[in-house]
DNA sequence: CTTGATTGAGACATTATTGTCTCGTACACT
DNA sequence: AGTGTACGAGACAATAATGTCTCAATCAAG
């Protein structure tokens, strides 16, 4: 019943406001971002400096909900293979702010870093597709990272447009993956 | 030896450096696309009164583009499976201005109409692809189209980073498309 | 009830961007 | 040379976004 938790975080209300502005739009004013959120434009500035401060806050937020989003499900993951289909199944959900950490382009550097770990932690999974035989040989490893990050873009976006039942999209996903890159 | 004419085309300069700006940066400021322009900013409003001006300008050239390549590359193609091969080989070098087609929502309510009936024809193609048993019938037909958009996008990132040759980029993306939905 | 903290509303100052204008120059055409 | 068009540079005002501040209201804790 407490789904928000006991006492309203007023931040997280405009981190979530934020994300969701500026998924629609990234140039979405600080105006706007409180207004999305139910805040004054004075409570915003209390809780982030600037503008800057707030996009590296939800930087650095969607990375930490993606990274313990995607560690839980993977855990008990056998095969490579097992573990993209729970990867995605876990990811989708979140596409929003993942494609938020694949377009917005942080200045800090430190995030940045963090972001390039990811990349190369999802070319390792693919490596061990690979081994398992799941991927053809020919195919480029950053052509596969790169497909994954589309396609779990694209199955958020198709279930957000309501083309697509949220329990098929991984599915979906998953198949145009492993099918697209069979040898 | 006349690559860009005999007479030098500001306008096309502009437009050209706007969507090179807009693409790597939706919230370029007029002085920005001006300046990669190699132009006043002056002489950018002398030929476009104002940013929406412009805005819709770079939509209309890029959909003159987009449609006349695919139109002139679809021409002699017998079956869907080949109109799909040589669609995406046109299209991809026009990665960019393909994708901003996607990305900037006009207001201008034509070339939103514009926009919906090239989607409306790719669907169609869609269908004459599943009627050829290229897909398979339990893949929605939107989730192809999407996913038709996000190869284009995608093979011409990969290429503008170098990740990948020009010349194998249609190949891998129809390879994908066409296994990722077969039956 | 009192206290302290947090908030919303809104008044500023500060930029950044946009759109308009003028002026002097370069260049093509005659 | 003369003419006219397009240009770059830059001044200028208008607008929008940003960041800071104050003040009164709310609310929870004591």
């Amino acid at each position: 019943m407490a789904k928000t938790a006991m006492r309203p975080p007023v931040r997280e209300a405009i981190v979530d406001a934020a994300i969701d502005a500026l998924a629609r739009n990234p140039g979405a004013s600080l105006s706007a971002i409180a207004e999305r959120a139910g805040v004054g434009r004075a409570t915003l500035h209390r809780h982030f400096s600037s503008r800057a401060d707030l996009l590296t806050a939800i930087t650095r937020q969607c990375m930490d909900e993606v990274d313990a989003v995607v560690d839980e499900a993977i855990g008990d993951a056998r095969s490579a293979r097992e573990r993209l289909s729970r990867m995605l199944e876990a990811l989708i959900p979140l596409g929003d702010r993942y494609h938020f950490l694949a377009s917005e382009r942080s200045d800090d550097t430190g995030l940045e870093a963090r972001h390039e770990a990811s990349l190369e932690w999802l070319g390792c999974l693919v490596d061990e597709l690979r081994e398992e035989g799941a991927i053809a040989t020919d195919v480029p490893r950053s052509w596969v990272v790169a497909s994954i990050d589309a396609q779990v873009w694209l199955a958020w976006s198709q279930v957000a447009a309501g083309n697509l039942a949220r329990s098929d999209a991984a599915g979906l996903a998953l198949r145009t993956l492993l099918r697209g890159m069979s040898r």
